[in-house]
DNA sequence: CAATCATTAAACCAAATGGTTGACAATTCC
DNA sequence: GGAATTGTCAACCATTTGGTTTAATGATTG
């Protein structure tokens, strides 16, 4: 039923474990942004930001529109949703420690 | 409230873009396991299997509690719950699209 | 003590990553 | 048409990654 597609989670992590990236997707929370717009916060080369924007773009996270001579990007979260429900299987082991963690708080107080 | 230290975000999702170090993290929900033990199942070295576990270990989601000669290894997956905080931020974004398609679909059955 | 077992360390290698610069292509503006 | 704008491509570079093999370290066993 739910299916992890490997490569794509691949993709989708790699695509997150980088600040800029992140910082990219976030940017496209707020609207669709040209490369450019894109690139303009970041101390580096538009070809190094246009470079982080494929990365997102090969792992499904945006979606290009060509208009003219500015490329417009579009978040496109869908693909976290894999990368969601995987964590989400891991949420039982974290809430566990927790539950631990909170019988060890409470054992000396239960009366 | 909510803290995204982006160094563990970064680690945390390298750690989880390579399909090697998921199926580590997989097997651990079963039981504590060895480096050895870890390492069985793939095709590679000890050495290669021990540096996965090293970034895992780096990224804060294995404990490693050293037994003799062999070195024990636990799940702890308390940091993917900053991973999966991060990605929630995006939820209502791919819901909105699925809205949308949903709007997309209904629409022309709308009396 | 010697051999064996479990694991890391070190040296090495190929490929990928993240960055640069400079050239190129396409579009728009005057 | 010529110049400016928006991006990509190509070549290059340093660093990291993911793997190898061969020691070396540390515990256990005979």
């Amino acid at each position: 039923m739910v299916e992890y597609n490997t490569e794509n989670l691949d993709a989708l992590f790699h695509a997150l474990a980088d600040p800029t990236r992140r910082a990219m997707l976030k940017a496209l929370t707020e609207k669709n942004m040209s490369v450019g717009d894109l690139a303009k916060p970041f101390e580096m080369s538009l070809a190094a930001a246009s470079k982080h924007i494929r990365v997102l773009e090969q792992a499904g996270l945006i979606n290009r529109q060509v208009q003219g001579r500015s490329h417009i990007c579009e978040l496109n979260a869908g693909p976290m949703h894999g990368g969601l429900e995987w964590i989400q299987h891991y949420q039982r082991y974290w809430n566990q420690q927790l539950d631990t963690l909170e019988q060890l708080l409470n054992k000396p107080d239960s009366d």
